[in-house]
Parts: structure tokens; C-alpha cells; sequence
RNA sequence: UGGCCUAUGGUGUAACUGGCAACACGUCUGGUUUUGGUCCAGAAGAGUCUAGGUUCGAGCCCUAGUAGGCCAACCA
């Protein structure tokens, strides 16, 4: 085997580096920390696989925590769909960590501040706050509370804490530089009155601190060594180091925050307000319908864990813009499902075909599995004298290219025989309504006779008519009709809706699927890969597309 | 108008830290095939945003531009 040097992308050469420097290689920590206000979309996907993958990679551990610092947006349910997501993408965190576990321990820290002087009680408006900021390009101004003494602060800080402080009246400020050129340095706010009930400390809390003033402070706790966050983040890193030193001694190991640009797929939006968004305004059924790039949506549409982790991992990390084309998330899903999935037969467009010299009632025939797969196995399907096939499979007359049936030529069903076409039926319409054909019995597949082996060019998927199994199905198209649908500053994203990402048609598939289980996934033979939806039953199976085949036909414009 | 980040085929990443720009997707050929899938073989496509500079040598370093992004929530 040839040792190839896999190239490290720059997070790992970081690593690296501090590694060379003389960083304890089982000091390595990371973590994942989602705010559970919404579920996870492909773009957590690829944070998970950066966190997780460096856990892998270096044998760290890595923490799942929850950013839950805002009680008005975060919520239970959002808690356990993203364990659930995470989960199934098959990563296991060492500690289920919570910002809120910390709310004390960053109290007290707070209280120590203000002693130091390094916290204020601000008692004006966040209108005025805000003014005073200044601007990028505009030194701000000192608020006239800047510098009460301790004894007031402390005094109202208490008020804060235990309640006897409206909503919206003081802050907790941290005391730095009204000047800097970062405004988040200018007398960031610690701690706002929020007089809402937290998904896990309930009202034990009146104040709830800002992302700041929490996050550094959570890694530090938990001794993360590094915390890696999106390029936005990048200004706060001023901030974080300078938090971090407040709470931390010289001689304490300090967490490093690095940034990493955010992946953008094309044809979707990957924000958690904007596909909230859809879910709100029923522009999509759920944060799970399967158009939504949510790993929840993708699990239904039939994405397995493999194909997105090596999706996170195919596209790499970097610092700059970026756009990724749907297909290559396309190419993982077919890329996994390719070597799993077994094949089966499933006709979307029913056409009726008549095998007018075919004597018997039915038989069954062998069908393999899985060409891919050896120990796929096989089973057996259902033949008889009427059978559908794709419409677009039969046409009355074509050229040479078509290599499907036509009137007066040959073409082989697959796993069964050669069949001709001889005649076809219409309607008043001249639709097309059923083809007559005659099969040749000595050319079963398998049977190992002459006329078996023969060559055909064309080779056509098809199901027994009176074993079919009705089901519903439902095609998929992306969910945007433009790449970049936040492009257009003058148009709103949700105007680039696709009218038509969802159709739901009527499919006749074989009968071994009658039983399919929710999430379990088949490659309709020359068409795509579908999975069972979780509305499915025995009754009325439900199947999702998940994507196509490879359609080098259908490229070149037929 | 301030500060910071970024700039490599259509797309996403590489280039052993200064040595004739590579890989994947996509596109196009051809072969195999009882899936117009898979697989196999091959091709086209960038001279690295621009202009200077340093150097024997620059995608990598320096300077100045240009373009895009981020920063003025009691959001994260």
C-alpha cells in the first residue's frame, strides 16, 4: 500500500502546529455547541464532522453543548431532535454539556468583576446604549453609569438577579474601551433581565448571560482546547480572549477559538431562520419534509450517515466564500447507496403490456438482489401475461439510438424474457393505451438456453400487473430555482421558491416491497433511489425519491 | 470614510511552506454491462484577481490597488 500524504486542511494544521510547540497531544479537547433554537441543517453537518472527526483523528474527546443562554428561542424539543441528529450521524460525545449548567459559576464570576471594576450596572435604554456605541468608523461614548461604585453596582446586580429588576431596565456591562476599533469591545453587555422560564433551570433565573460572556467561559470550564466557530464569529475572538483571561490565572491552559467559513449548498438555504421560516409560513411540511437540508430532512429523503459525512468530508474546510453544487451531495448519496441499496422494480408511469402468446398464469422468476453485493442474495418476482412498463420505454417508431421497444423490435425484460412489440391499442385520443407484444419462452434469464444469451440492446424494467403494489410516491425537485435564492438584495429568498419540488404520483412497484419498513432504501432499477416515509403502512406504502440515477440519456436531451 | 477576513479550472479543496498547479464533483469521448446505473480507459478545462517588487526561481514573501464578505441585537 502506498503511504499517501493526505494534505491537513488549516484547523488541523493548527493542531499540528501547537502539537509541534509542545501541546500535550491528550490535552486535545473539542466540542460541538449548537443553540437548540431550531434543527440541525447540512451546514451543522459539516462542524459536526470537523469536531467529531478531530476527536477521531487525535482520539480527543468532544463534547456536545447546548448554547442555551436565550430562553425566549430555545426549546426542549430542539434539545432532542439535534442528540437524535448527531446520533444517527454516527458520533458519540463524551459529555452532554450545557452553557446553562454554568450560570452560577458565571455569576459568581460576574460578581468578581464588578469588584474589580471590570463590571457595570448600566441603567439606560438599549436605545441609548446603542447610540453611544458609535459606529464602525465612529469612536463611542461612556455611559453616565460607567462609574457608579462598586457598592451600587453590587446592589444592583443583586436587584437583577433576584427578580426585583424589570425586563429591559439595567444590564451588566463589562468595563473596556468605548474607543476600540472592535465594537465589541466597547462595554459589551454580560448579562441582560429576562424574566422567562429556561427550558432546563426553569425560573431559577431573572438574568441570563449573553453569548460573550458564556461561551469562552463554557470551553474553559470544560477545558476545551479548541473551539472552532464560524468566520462571523472572527471579531469576538478579541472578546472571547479577553473574558477568558478575566476568569482564567496566566498559568491556565487557555482555549483557542478559530474560524472556518460556513458551507453554502446551492438550490437551498442553509440558515436556521430562514428554513424556520418555511416551517412557519407551511412553505414546507416540517423541519423534516424531505426538500429541507435539515439532517432531519435528508434522513427522510433517504440520505444515509455515510454519504453526509462524506459530503462534510469531500468539500474540506476553508476560510473563504463558498457555494456547493446540490450534485455533490447528489454523487455522495448515490456514491453509498450504490454499494447498499437493493435493487428492486417499480414502474412510475404505468404503460399496459400484453404478452399475447404467453400461455401459463405466472410464474416467479430469480431476481438478484444487488449486482454490487454477492451476498445480497436474490428473490423472487412475479410474471404474468399483463405487465406494466414505463411509458417512455415504448414508442411506435425511433431511431436507432432507442434502445427501448418499438414497434417490430426486441428488447429484454429484465430478469424475464425477450419480448417484441407487435401492435399498440389508442384511445379516441391516439394515446397510446396498451402494447400488444409476443416474448420469446426460450429466452428466460438464467435459463442458460441460446436464446437467453442472446444480445439485446435494450433492457426495460416492468411489474406484473395483477401483483403490483400500488404505492405513492413522491418526486423531488430542489427546493429553489436559483443557486443562491439571498443573491438578489432587492428580492426577498422566498420568491425564489420551486413551485413544483414536490409531486406525488401513483407508482406500481413489486410485491416484495408490500412490507418495507420506514427508512429502508431500494434503487428502483433504471430510475433512482427511494426510501419508505415514515407516513407509509402496508396498506398504502409511501416512498420518497431520493435522487435519480445517473441519466446519460436523459442528459443528452431525448 | 475605520478595522478585520478572503481571492487558485464551472464548483469545492490541494500544492511537502519559494521549485515546471494536483484531487474530487461536473462536462465530454470510448469500452464492458440483462440497470442508457456501476465499473474501466481517456479528454477538454485554470497559469493562480490586477500592477509593481524581492529572488536564479513566486500561487506561496513584500507594497499598492480591485472585488467580495464580516463588524454599530439586551441574538447565537
Amino acid at each position: 500500500m502506498t503511504e499517501e500524504k493526505k494534505s491537513l486542511n488549516f484547523i488541523e494544521q493548527i493542531i499540528e502546529e501547537d502539537l509541534k510547540n509542545g501541546y500535550k497531544k491528550e490535552n486535545l479537547k473539542f466540542r460541538f455547541p449548537p443553540e437548540p433554537n431550531g434543527y440541525l441543517h447540512i451546514g451543522h453537518a459539516s462542524s459536526i464532522n470537523l469536531n467529531f472527526g478531530l476527536g477521531l483523528r487525535y482520539n480527543a474527546p468532544v463534547n456536545l453543548r447546548f448554547d442555551d443562554t436565550n430562553p425566549i428561542k430555545e426549546e426542549q424539543e430542539f434539545v432532542d431532535s439535534i442528540k437524535k441528529d448527531v446520533e444517527w450521524l454516527g458520533f458519540k460525545w463524551e459529555k452532554e454539556c450545557y452553557a446553562s449548567d454554568y450560570f452560577q459559576q458565571l455569576y459568581d464570576w460576574a460578581v468578581e468583576m464588578i469588584k474589580n471594576g471590570d463590571a457595570y450596572v448600566d441603567s439606560q435604554t438599549s436605545e441609548a446604549i446603542a447610540e453611544q456605541k458609535g459606529t464602525p468608523t465612529e469612536a463611542g461614548k461612556p455611559s453616565p453609569y460607567r462609574d457608579r461604585s462598586v457598592e451600587e453596582n453590587l446592589e444592583l446586580f443583586e436587584a437583577m438577579k433576584n427578580g426585583g429588576t424589570p425586563e429591559g431596565k439595567d444590564v451588566l456591562r463589562a468595563k473596556i474601551d468605548m474607543a476600540s476599533k472592535n465594537m465589541l469591545m466597547r462595554d459589551p453587555i454580560m448579562y441582560r433581565c429576562l424574566h422567562k422560564s429556561h427550558h432546563r433551570t426553569k425560573d431559577e433565573w431573572k438574568i441570563y448571560p449573553m453569548y460573550d460572556w458564556a461561551h469562552g467561559e463554557s470551553d474553559f470550564l470544560e477545558s476545551i482546547s479548541h473551539s472552532f466557530c464560524t468566520l462571523e464569529f472572527l471579531p469576538h475572538r478579541e472578546l472571547y480572549n479577553w473574558f477568558v483571561n478575566k476568569v482564567s490565572q496566566p498559568e491556565d491552559f487557555q482555549p483557542k477559538q478559530r474560524e472556518f467559513a460556513r458551507r453554502n449548498l446551492s438550490h437551498t438555504v442553509v440558515s436556521k431562520r430562514k428554513l424556520a421560516q418555511l416551517v412557519e409560513k407551511n412553505l414546507v411540511e416540517s423541519w423534516d419534509d424531505p426538500r429541507m437540508p435539515t439532517i432531519s430532512g435528508l434522513r427522510r429523503r433517504g440520505y444515509t450517515p455515510a454519504s453526509i459525512r462524506n459530503f462534510a468530508e469531500s468539500i474540506g474546510v476553508g476560510k473563504r466564500e463558498n457555494m456547493i453544487d446540490m450534485s455533490h451531495l447528489e454523487f455522495c448519496a448515490r456514491e453509498d447507496l450504490n454499494k447498499t441499496a437493493p435493487r428492486v422494480m417499480g414502474v412510475l408511469d404505468p404503460l399496459k403490456v400484453v404478452i399475447t402468446n404467453y400461455e401459463g398464469d405466472e410464474e416467479w422468476l430469480e431476481a438478484e438482489n444487488n449486482p454490487e453485493d454477492e451476498q445480497a442474495g436474490s428473490r423472487q418476482v412475479p410474471f404474468s401475461k399483463e405487465i406494466y412498463i414505463e411509458k417512455e420505454d415504448f414508442r411506435e417508431e425511433a431511431n436507432r439510438k432507442f434502445f427501448r421497444l418499438k414497434l417490430g423490435k426486441e428488447v429484454r425484460l429484465k430478469n424475464a424474457y425477450i419480448i417484441k412489440a407487435e401492435s399498440c391499442v389508442k384511445d379516441e385520443n391516439g394515446n397510446i393505451t396498451e402494447v400488444h407484444c409476443t416474448y420469446d419462452p426460450k429466452s428466460k434469464s438464467g435459463s442458460g438456453t441460446e436464446e437467453s444469451k442472446r444480445k439485446v440492446k435494450g433492457t426495460l424494467h416492468w411489474v406484473s400487473i395483477k401483483h403490483a403494489v400500488a404505492t405513492e410516491i413522491r418526486l423531488y425537485d430542489r427546493l429553489f430555482t436559483v443557486d443562491d435564492p439571498t443573491a438578489d438584495k432587492e428580492k426577498d429568498y422566498l420568491e425564489f421558491i420551486n413551485p413544483d419540488s414536490l409531486q406525488k404520483i401513483t407508482g406500481y412497484v413489486e410485491p416484495s416491497l408490500q412490507d418495507a419498513k420506514e427508512l429502508e432504501q431500494f434503487q428502483f432499477q433504471r430510475i433512482g433511489y427511494f426510501c419508505v416515509d415514515k407516513t407509509s403502512t402496508n396498506k398504502k406504502p409511501v416512498f420518497n425519491k431520493t435522487v435519480g440515477l445517473r441519466d446519460s440519456w436523459a442528459k443528452k436531451g431525448n
